[in-house]
DNA sequence: GTCTATACGACGATAGAC
DNA sequence: GTCTATCGTCGTATAGAC
């Protein structure tokens, strides 16, 4: 009932193939013939599913940010309180990067600037929109200090983004669970109200 | 009275180049032939004076965490609390970013581990390790709340560090300086002791 | 839709004269 | 130290059979 009737084993195979191998050893050290090495599917089959190597990424790349979209949607129908909301993104982030390292290297820490140069930054993307009008919405209810909602959904962020880029990095050792309460009363502290 | 005799005009006419067309097209997407073309300087002589184009990139990352290590050095020279100095580094580190944004470019964002594997992550390289350092000390001091270095350090600094690269993405439109305060209150909120 | 074989261009790096 | 000319490799993408 998708938009392309047959979602293809082959064509989701070339993808969390290219997931693999691009987070593991960039894209431009990626080429074609790994991910057909390593997928098992011809040349011929990629090239039938995706223009070329730019839209293998392409693909790749929205599939990640509308599922992120996704997420943060059901977090923001099921908590109140920007609080409780903004807290249960930083968990969902910290929970993704330890179960699935790859996914978040790729969303937050590869430069698709340099290969998809057409698509707009990650951080003007639909889910970092979405972290702003959280913030934006908790300083109309009066739970975040008044000032430049981008300064403060920076704030807010920042650390927990920091963090995860830094566990990606080999420089955190212990599981990011094991951070959530003090990093997020760090983040919190740094921007509440009162 | 440098290590090497003659710093020579071309090696630092390579770099300088180097430095602009890595961080404005990245650096598997720069060719040798892009950098002798905007330098002016041939094949040849960047051959002599780099093994090759990853020593190009080497010599470039090197010297410009040396400079930073120097003037961290300097702003712990200078200033006495833990507040001062770190409010020193976030200073600093915006106004580099306005007016060279591409040695912050260069330094932050751009994937170092894609084209020199060998090298530390930028966060483990010496001016992180100054950064960590100054947060440790204040907290023994009692300036900063107690609790794990890691997650203090990330914390105070992971705001405007992210502020930066937004900057550098064009999310952000005022130059860093009209948030600094802002971003600093936010920051220093979020580990003050008491 | 899937495959193999191959064309073609671009790149990094070298050789060797000056 | 600097240059020009060139080599060999490798990677993307295509052609065309099944």
């Amino acid at each position: 009932m998708s938009t392309t009737s047959t979602p293809s084993a082959n064509r989701d195979k070339v993808l969390a193939t290219a997931l693999i191998l691009f987070t593991r050893k960039g894209y431009f050290n990626t080429s074609m013939r790994d991910i057909t090495r390593e997928s098992g599917v011809s040349t011929g089959s990629i090239y039938h599913y995706f223009r070329d190597k730019e839209g293998v990424a392409l693909a790749l790349y929205q599939s990640l940010i509308a599922r992120m979209q996704e997420e943060f949607s059901a977090i923001m129908r099921r908590h109140d309180s920007t609080h409780d909301q903004c807290r249960a993104v930083v968990a969902l982030l910290f929970r993704i990067t330890e179960s699935e390292p790859e996914v978040m290297t790729f969303m937050l820490y590869v430069k698709h600037r340099e290969f998809l140069p057409e698509e707009r930054p990650v951080c003007s993307s639909a889910p970092f929109e979405q972290m702003r009008a959280m913030v934006q919405r908790g300083m109309e209810r009066g739970e975040i200090v008044h000032c430049d909602v981008l300064v403060a959904s920076t704030c807010l962020f920042g650390g927990a983004i920091r963090m995860i880029t830094s566990r990606l990095d080999g420089i955190v050792e212990q599981p990011l669970a094991h951070y959530l309460d003090d990093v997020w009363a760090c983040s919190w502290r740094a921007v509440a109200a009162n």
